[in-house]
Parts: C-alpha cells; sequence; structure tokens
DNA sequence: GAAGTGGATATACC
DNA sequence: ACTGGTATATCCACTTC
C-alpha cells in the first residue's frame, strides 16, 4: 500500500525482544494511519588514542559475545563496527555497538569496562530521539509512505486489531515530500468539578468543542439549555466524553493546564467510579508520568497542555501578568471567559446552571482558538526541533536547544555527549554564580531626541563570533585563539570551527532568512518558524550555562557573557567618541541623545560601526524616540538601572521596570504612575502630572477611591509553612486557608492593608482579604503606594514631597494633621 | 523601644 | 531540575544602644 502520510504521534514497543516505533498521524485524505517502524538499535564506545588495530579487533570479538539476561529480557549484542567518529570535536576512534533492545543498552554498556575503551555513549537519547535520527521519519513533516498492510494479521501479537484506525502499516519505504497544508482534527476540552483537589468532588460537566461540535454533557440539572447534552450520573458523563473522543477521534485533545487538572481529574474519578476511561486508539487509558509536574499520554493521541507550551514559547514576550485562561485568551484572542463566581453545587441555585454550562463551554471555545492562534508555533515547533508533538509542547527550551543539537549531531560526525548524572549535576550546582552582563548607570533627568541601538541576538552572535563552547574550550594557552580575560583568569577557545557554534551560525542566518521572506511575502507558517529560530538562538546562551545540559560549560557561557560585555562597552566609547553620549546600556543595547545630531548620521555612523564589529556582531537601530526619562533610586541619588520610560517618534510609550509594570503593586499607584510618565513624556514637564497626582490624593483622602484599586497582589510561590520570613501576602494565604479559600503554591495571594484599631507597626498585622470587611489605610497607600510610585519621578523636575502632599505649599508636619 | 542593617522575597530587565 | 546573571524595592528579623 501508497499514501502520504505526516507523522504526529510516536512511541515504541517490545515484540519478541525488540523495540519498535509506532507512529499515528493522518493521510491528506484525512484517513487515521498507524506505522510500524523499527530501526537498528547501537551506542558507542570511544577507544582510547593508542589503541592499535590488533587490539581492537580482539576487543571487538570480545564484545560481539556480550550476552545479558536484564529484566527478563535476553538481550545480545548482534554486531560491531569500527568508525572514524568525533567526539567533542576530537577525532576518535569508536565502536558501534549494536544490541537487540535499546533498553538494555545501558546495561551492555556497563559491562565495558575494558581498559581499551574509554568512554560509553549513545545509549540515553530514548528510543523514539534515537529512532528519529537514525530512520529520519520527522515528526510534522509528509512523506510517500509504502509498506505491506496488516490487517487482522498475527503479526505484533494482533495489535492492529486492536487499534482503531483507518490503516495499520508496516512501514517498508517513507520518502520525504512537499505536502499540503496540514489542519489537524482536535478537541478543546474542560471540566467543571465540587472541588479543586484532584479526584475529591465530583465532576459536574465536560464541555467540547471540535469542528461541527460544540457541546456541554452533563448529570446535573436538567433544562432545555443549548448545547447541553444529559447523562443519568457522572459514571454516564465519562463514558460519553470517552464515547465522543472515539467517535471524532481527533489528532490531538487539548486542555489548558489539563496535565495537572482535567486529565488527572478524569483519571481519578474514572477509578474511583470503575469506569474504564479508554480514550487511546487501541482502548487504553491515559497514562501519567511524573516529573516535577505531571504529564497526561493517551496512546494514539497527542494529549496538549497549551499552558505548557504558552510557558515556554511565549511568555517572556507577553502582557499578561498571570498565565491564566482568562488572561492569556484576552491578549491573544481579545477574548475573555464568562462571569462565574466557582461555589459548590449543592448551593447553586436553580437559575444558576445555565450561566455554569455556558462558562464552561466558554472555557472550551478559548481553548480551542487559542489552540487555532498558537497551531502554526507548536507545528514548527516541531519541525525545527525534530521531536514530536507531544514533547515541544512541554519542553522548556534548553531542552528544546538540546533536542535541536542531537538531532543535527551527524552533519558533523558526532557522538553524542550523555546526560549528566545526579552527582555531576550537584557539583554544577554548588559551582555559583559567574560575571554577567553589563548594565550602565544612568543619569537621572528627562532627555530629548534619543536613538536606542541593540545588539542582534548578542550572546548568540558572540559565541558564534567567539567559537565559544565546551568542545572548543582550549586547555591551556594557545597563540591564535580567541582570549578573554575574567577576574584575573584568562580562557582560550579554539578558531577551529566548533560544532555547537557552527550549529547556532545556521540557527542565526536560518532565522535571518526566514525572517527575510516572510516581509516579501507574509504568513504564519514562516512567521512561526522564524520566531522558533529566534527562541533557539536567544536560548543557547542559558543552555550552556545550564547545569542540566549535556553541552554544559560554565566556561563557554562565563566567556560568553564576559566577551559580549568587553564589547558593548568598547562600542559605547565608539559612540561617545562620536560626540554622543550615552546615557544609558543594559547587556545589549545603548541609548544616546542625538544631540546637534540628525537620525541620517545618526544612521550612517551605525553603519560604520557596523563594518568594525567583529565576526557576525551586528548593531541595529531598536528606535528614534522622542523623549525618555531615568529616575533614581529609592535611596539614594544614583541613577536607577532597569527602570526608565520612552516616547518614541511613532507616539508608543516603553515603559520598563517602573512599578506600572510590576503586578505586586496596587492598581492605584500603577494606574497612576504610568498616567504621569505619559503625560511628562509627552509635554516635557510636569506641571500637568502633579495636578493629576494632587486630585488623586485627595481622593484618596476622601475614601473615594474603590478598594479594586488597592488590592495588592503577590505570588506565593511556595508553601505557607517554609516562608522564613511572614510577609503580607503570606498572612493573607494563611487567612484564606483559615476560611478554607483553597490556597496552593504558585497563587497569586490578594489582599489590601486596612486601618487597625491597635497601633501596629507591621504591615502584615494590616493585612484584610479583599472580601473582608474593613476600611482601607490612608496613610499606608499614600506613604508606601502612591507617593513611591512618584516620588522619584517628580525629583526629576526638582519637585520635593512636600510638594506634592502640600497642596497649600506650606510644609507640614504629620500626615494627620491635613487629612 | 527606636534605629539601623542584612536577609528573605517578589518581580522586573535583557 | 527542566536556560543565565543583574537590579530594585519591600518588609521582616535581628542586633545594637
Amino acid at each position: 500500500m501508497k499514501t502520504d502520510f505526516i507523522p504526529l504521534d510516536y512511541d515504541y514497543f517490545d515484540f519478541q525482544g525488540r523495540n519498535y516505533i509506532r507512529i499515528i498521524g493522518r493521510s491528506s485524505k484525512g484517513k487515521r494511519i498507524c506505522i510500524i517502524d523499527s530501526c537498528p538499535v547501537f551506542f558507542w564506545a570511544i577507544l582510547k588514542d593508542e589503541v592499535d588495530k590488533e587490539k581492537i579487533e580482539k576487543l571487538m570479538r570480545k564484545i560481539a559475545k556480550i550476552k545479558i539476561d536484564a529484566k527478563g529480557r535476553n538481550t545480545r549484542v548482534e554486531k560491531v563496527e569500527a568508525h572514524s567518529k568525533n567526539f567533542l570535536g576530537k577525532k576518535v576512534r569508536a565502536l558501534k555497538i549494536f544490541a537487540t533492545n535499546y533498553k538494555d543498552l545501558h546495561d551492555i554498556a556497563d559491562e565495558l569496562d575494558f581498559d581499551e575503551i574509554e568512554k560509553r555513549r549513545g545509549y540515553d537519547l530514548g528510543f523514539i530521539t534515537h529512532y528519529i535520527i537514525e530512520k529520519k521519519i520527522l515528526p510534522c513533516n509528509w512523506y510517500e509512505i509504502s509498506g505491506g498492510i496488516l490487517n487482522n494479521s498475527l503479526e505484533f501479537g494482533g495489535m492492529d486489531m486492536a487499534f482503531n484506525v483507518d490503516f495499520f502499516i508496516k512501514l517498508e519505504k517513507a520518502e520525504k515530500i512537499d505536502g499540503v497544508i496540514f489542519k489537524p482534527k482536535i478537541i478543546a476540552y474542560d471540566i467543571e468539578t465540587d472541588e479543586i483537589q484532584i479526584g475529591k468532588g465530583e465532576i459536574l460537566m465536560i464541555s467540547l468543542i471540535s469542528d461541527g461540535l460544540k457541546k456541554v454533557i452533563t448529570w446535573k440539572k436538567p433544562g432545555k439549555f443549548p448545547d447541553v447534552e444529559y447523562v443519568k450520573n457522572e459514571a454516564e458523563l465519562l463514558e460519553k466524553f470517552s464515547e465522543y473522543v472515539k467517535k471524532i477521534s481527533p489528532d490531538f485533545l487539548v486542555g489548558y493546564f489539563s496535565d495537572g487538572f482535567d486529565l488527572p481529574y478524569l483519571k481519578a474519578r474514572a477509578e474511583e467510579l470503575k469506569v474504564k476511561l479508554d480514550l487511546g486508539l487501541d482502548g487504553s487509558e491515559p497514562k501519567f508520568s511524573r516529573g516535577i509536574e505531571l504529564t497526561g499520554r493517551i496512546k494514539g493521541i497527542v494529549h496538549i497542555d497549551l499552558l505548557k507550551f504558552i510557558k515556554t514559547a511565549y511568555s517572556q514576550y507577553m502582557q499578561s501578568e498571570t498565565l491564566s485562561l482568562n488572561e492569556v485568551a484576552g491578549e491573544f484572542l481579545g477574548e475573555k471567559k464568562k462571569e462565574w463566581k466557582h461555589k459548590h453545587s449543592s448551593k447553586i441555585e436553580d437559575d444558576g446552571w445555565e450561566k455554569y454550562y455556558e462558562y464552561n463551554l466558554q472555557d472550551s471555545v478559548l481553548v480551542f482558538r487559542l489552540f487555532e492562534k498558537i497551531w502554526p508555533d507548536i507545528l514548527e515547533f516541531s519541525r525545527v526541533m525534530s521531536e514530536p508533538i507531544f514533547e515541544i509542547s512541554r519542553n522548556g527550551m534548553s531542552k528544546n536547544v538540546e533536542s535541536y543539537i542531537l538531532h543535527h549531531l551527524e552533519n558533523f560526525n558526532e557522538i553524542p555527549e550523555k546526560r549528566a548524572m545526579h552527582e555531576e549535576i550537584s557539583k554544577r550546582m554548588n559551582l555559583g554564580k559567574y560575571e554577567g552582563a553589563f548594565v550602565f548607570e544612568p543619569t537621572p533627568g528627562l532627555y530629548e531626541n534619543l536613538a536606542v541601538f541593540d545588539f542582534t541576538s548578542s550572546y548568540g552572535s558572540t559565541i558564534v563570533t567567539y567559537n565559544l563552547s565546551k568542545s572548543t574550550l582550549l586547555e591551556k594557552a594557545e597563540k591564535d585563539a580567541h582570549m578573554i580575560e575574567i577576574s584575573g583568569e584568562k580562557f582560550y577557545f579554539s578558531k577551529k570551527p566548533g560544532f555547537f557554534p557552527e550549529m547556532l551560525r545556521e540557527i542565526i542566518e536560518l532565522r535571518k532568512k526566514y525572517k527575510r521572506e516572510l516581509k516579501i511575502n507574509p504568513d504564519a507558517i514562516k512567521m512561526a518558524r522564524s520566531n522558533a529560530f529566534k527562541l533557539l538562538a536567544n536560548a543557547a546562551y542559558g543552555y550552556q550555562g545550564f547545569f542540566g545540559a549535556r553541552y554544559y560549560s560554565r566556561e563557554a557561557a562565563a566567556s560568553t557573557a564576559a566577551f559580549a560585555k568587553k564589547l558593548i562597552k568598547e562600542v559605547i566609547d565608539l559612540i561617545n567618541a562620536e560626540k554622543y553620549k550615552v546615557i544609558y546600556s543594559d547587556t545589549d543595547s545603548i541609548a544616546f541623545p542625538l544631540g546637534k545630531k540628525t537620525e541620517k548620521q545618526t544612521l550612517d555612523f551605525l553603519k560604520k560601526l557596523n563594518s568594525q564589529l567583529p565576526g557576525i556582531m551586528e548593531l541595529e537601530l531598536e528606535g528614534f524616540f522622542k523623549r525618555g526619562i531615568w529616575v533614581t533610586t529609592r535611596a539614594g541619588k544614583i541613577g536607577a538601572k532597569k527602570k526608565y520610560a520612552l516616547l518614541g517618534n511613532d507616539g508608543k510609550v516603553k515603559i520598563r521596570g517602573f512599578e506600572t509594570v510590576r503586578r505586586d503593586w496596587c492598581p492605584l499607584a500603577r494606574k497612576m504612575q504610568d498616567k504621569v510618565l505619559r503625560m511628562i513624556l509627552s509635554s516635557g514637564n510636569e506641571k500637568e502630572s502633579l495636578e493629576y497626582v494632587k486630585e488623586t490624593i485627595k481622593k484618596l483622602n476622601k475614601r473615594k477611591i474603590e478598594k479594586s484599586e488597592l488590592i495588592i497582589r503577590t505570588q506565593l510561590k511556595k508553601a505557607i509553612l517554609e516562608y522564613k520570613s511572614i510577609s503580607p501576602h503570606v498572612i493573607a494565604a494563611k487567612k484564606m486557608e483559615e476560611m478554607k479559600i483553597p490556597v496552593s503554591e504558585g497563587n497569586i495571594i490578594e489582599y489590601y492593608i486596612a486601618e487597625t484599631k491597635e497601633k501596629t507597626k507591621l504591615v502584615r498585622e494590616k493585612v484584610k482579604l479583599p472580601e473582608e470587611e474593613g476600611e482601607y489605610n490612608i496613610e499606608y497607600y499614600l506613604e508606601h503606594q502612591v507617593l513611591p510610585a512618584v516620588e522619584n519621578i517628580f525629583q526629576v523636575f526638582g519637585v520635593e514631597t512636600k510638594d506634592i502632599i502640600d497642596e497649600h505649599g506650606k510644609k507640614q508636619g504629620k500626615l494627620s494633621k491635613w487629612m
């Protein structure tokens, strides 16, 4: 049989002691196809330099005889070959040792305690990754495949009969082709329960959205509500859900925080009610694996938890303060969740249920639309990293960098480095920090007509330019090498291109290429591809400094920061030498007023600068800005770093670091500061904004400010009991516990500071929950929220605090006097 | 018990 | 455990006089 095919979900099984890959995907005609394939199973033994040919042959014969009986399997070495390979950039002789089962490679490697062998590598990639590298059946790419159909066959123990697919094919040949645009079939789902703790309460309803399906299944309050389907009880609810999933047979089952809530909840309730939650294509139930977080896998259907992907791929560029579905959907779709105040189902009035159903349905609608929106990114991530969607949608960026490397090693004839084990990891973690980026101390003030330059992929370009990696680090000083001094110690890197910097060079080039193509002819896929490469380039530096990395190199990471620091300082000097005056710089950006120069002169100068930069280092214009403001730190007279506001020539305001952008300040202070900054930037003076602040303070004093504007939000980052220092939000969390409001690690705790009868000094003793009765503490909000947010800004104009709070211009003593 | 200081904590920047 | 370091600011916890 011959068909086109796009691989979506990979897993593997053992049959008669051997490993087989099972790939589930689709044809362009929408048929569900499962293919079975296998690949050579092997790892590498790297030989010591001095071992001669004769010894190698003897060793190979010895190794070829290895047989082990592990975990009830008889595994044996099938074949041994000698190869010339590279390991960490060095030429090595290595034995390629083939065995019958991937899972036993580690055990076989353990048997190889021969003197001739230096290292054993390539047994810890995971069979799926190993297979993809070997056979190049890449996820989310189109193939023309051919092979024999298994139809009620006993090959593989009759597995084809158990799988609910259109075709079950034993793969013989696969050829990559340009396929059509793939539009996956998905179900977005969401559940509502009585308790938050997994499995503790009943599941009241499940909503499902798919193409042509929009449904809430429930066993609760009946009535004539649109899109609601009734079943008898919770058990039937689960069965019905299962039935729909099977009927639709989606490629992806998509949820939001569904790894941590919806899917485990369904499983737990199914167990409790003795219902089989047979969602898998073979009728199997979802399986969970525990890393640091729970992940839920369904055989043949890719379970996607959008929250996880959004965290790694978007969160750093997002405005949302939390990654709640409500906020994220608001930002991506301009659409929000429906209003619903959660309460136990026993307390829901008869007329409340319709709202609850609508609420539940809307959540699935949002998940469905969110998926549609970010699908191009998921797809391109999978293609770029060459890893299945299940993996890339959950992995962090360091893992993605590593995937990219592993799938491209063979271009360099490289044997993969192993993952670090526990001991090595703790050793790396204990090394402490190295010196990082340079931040220029600004002189506080309001500046006009500014230019901002920044380095494109600064650290990535630095790694490429100076060839910085584990394999290019030289042990001794060499003449023709890249050298950097870090606090007295000199580090040398070879000029012979290493595979890591070379891969990164390609990543940066591809990113530029796709960005160019995007400009000419934009579409979502090009945008996604360009973005995936951008994220990869940006994560490469962090990867080398990450203790869990296979290609960890603290020296390379520290040198990257040091080289970049040295260069940006040199560039600042060059800019100053051109009669500009740099006023600020952070890591890879430089800001300076144009002074007497024109924009054109500045752009010409930028060109000249670029011609002088080493390697692939490149400066670009971030923008011209009409005005910018820098303030002092709270304590001293020195300029505050990482805190400024700019007004672009395009009218856009860019605010960094100020309380405005910090979620742990109350809305009143944030909004007021934002307005003040905008007023000052557009007018060039403080007059108008000062009046505005005085008005605000008056309102506060008259209690005319709504309590909702005074709610402070702080994240509870660990369990309440683990806190050594009991700060206001910890007290608020404790109060919530007492009131039986569920609180857990990671929650954003809301509270306000209230008036108290007793005179207490500690802020935490004035904490009240938003729903608690009480008057807000005027003094606290004035002195700890409103004034601190604007004091430093007005200071730039010589306006002092007393000028802000004293509308008559007279010095006042205690605040209470004029309150 | 007030004042000063360092530590713990949260959040932002790049 | 699941990229890195730099920086600001708040409030608590503790010491000192």
